[in-house]
RNA sequence: GGCUAGGUGGCAGAGUGGUCAUGCAGCGGCCUGCAAAGCCGUCAACGCCGGUUCGAUUCCGACCCUAGCCU
């Protein structure tokens, strides 16, 4: 609804591109892999743990035979020691879009992190990007003097953005006080500035997700136990031979990552990893629901529906996705 | 069979004659460069039967169950 640039009446003329949104186990890549077969389609990741090379089994990303088939896009680009980041994605999606329709096909955006997905439709800000510098220092008064003295110093710099943020809300206080910092500026005045901007493409929605939540709790504990076979504690302890790691480093605060971490540094025990990683698996799907649920111009596709890919045909043919198609085929 | 200890929400675990913790899990939500992050909110219990009491999860008794010890 949102990112239709022109007014409603006359048909959006621009490319598509489709979006593949869901939550974790629900079956995302092998649709995705499958669409990438069959159609005039690539894939780019929409995933914040999919960028980091070495998150192999933990991150389920797909193996190497799968990506010989259908590349991804955005995967295995960073080292688990450097931060990635939703402006960041921001920039990088829209190059590799635009690559890929200047190939002459049709961008296939595929992933969980809803806020990159959010970030990429709806523009972000113009705001500075993180400094590690001044984190730091915030960190460390959050550390001595707890996340409340900070909230009353944003409550000074910034009232608004001070009442929407809980006193807790540590991160969101550091961040909001970094913006201040580094332009002088609030971020809620930054936020409230224009930055509208028409993409170059307009977005077809779909979402896959089982339809009841004991189904997706059921493939995520089996997930879970296929990634332990599959040397998933092995992984960890490989990045955390490395030295340079730690729980603080984005990429060890991946679901999974963090608790095969506590495993092997003796804080959990093997059941006590099964429990906690499926359980902040489960976590995590529910935010993501979350974001799903608001999505209010998103096509639906039940993960278990034996019909799945003619329901997806049929969504890309009442969408015009198909005729996009072979118009660029003629 | 006897003795002792104990039976508290899905789990762990305090406690009290009347406003009945807490943690985890679950559920709902928030989200502008860490987002697989961070944060907020929320449901839910006192083994069973009877008695005492204005009122019992709490006190008394029987019963059932569990653990340990004894025979």
């Amino acid at each position: 609804m949102n990112w239709i640039a022109c007014s409603g009446a006359d048909a959006d003329s621009r490319p598509p591109a489709l979006f593949l949104m869901g939550p974790t186990a629900s079956g995302k890549t092998a649709l995705a892999v499958e669409l990438a077969q069959r159609l005039p389609v690539q894939i780019i990741s929409v995933d914040s743990a999919l960028v980091y090379r070495g998150l192999d089994i933990g991150a389920a990303k797909p193996d190497a035979a799968t990506l010989r088939r259908a590349p991804h896009r955005l995967i295995d680009i960073l080292d688990p020691a450097e931060a990635y980041s939703a402006g960041q994605f921001r920039s990088d999606a829209r190059r590799e879009i635009s690559a890929i329709q200047a190939a002459g096909q049709i961008p296939l955006l595929v992933g969980g992190t809803m806020l990159y997905f959010r970030a990429l439709e709806r523009g972000l800000a113009a705001l500075p990007a993180a400094d590690a510098t001044v984190r730091a220092r915030l960190a460390a008064i959050i550390a001595e003097q707890g996340s409340a003295a900070l909230h009353r110093q944003l409550a000074q710099q910034d009232p608004a953005a001070a009442a929407r943020i809980h006193p807790h809300d540590a991160q969101r206080i550091q961040r909001a006080l970094e913006v201040c910092e580094l332009t002088g500026r609030s971020l809620t005045e930054l936020c409230h500035a224009a930055h509208n901007e028409s993409l170059p493409f307009r977005i077809v929605k779909l979402i896959i997700a089982p339809s009841e939540r004991s189904i997706l709790h059921q493939r995520i504990a089996q997930r879970f136990q296929t990634m332990l076979e599959q040397g998933f504690v092995a992984e960890v302890q490989r990045l955390r031979s490395r030295g340079d790691l730690d729980l603080d480093k984005p990429a060890l605060r991946a679901v999974g990552y963090r608790q095969v971490w506590k495993y092997l540094e003796g804080a959990l025990d093997y059941p006590a990893l099964i429990a906690q990683g499926v359980a902040a698996t489960r976590q995590f799907a529910k935010r993501q629901l979350t974001w799903l649920r608001a999505e209010t111009d998103a096509h639906w596709l039940d993960s278990a529906a034996p019909d799945g890919w003619d329901r997806v045909i049929s969504v890309l043919r009442q969408t015009g996705v198909f005729s996009d198609m072979t118009r660029r085929l003629c």
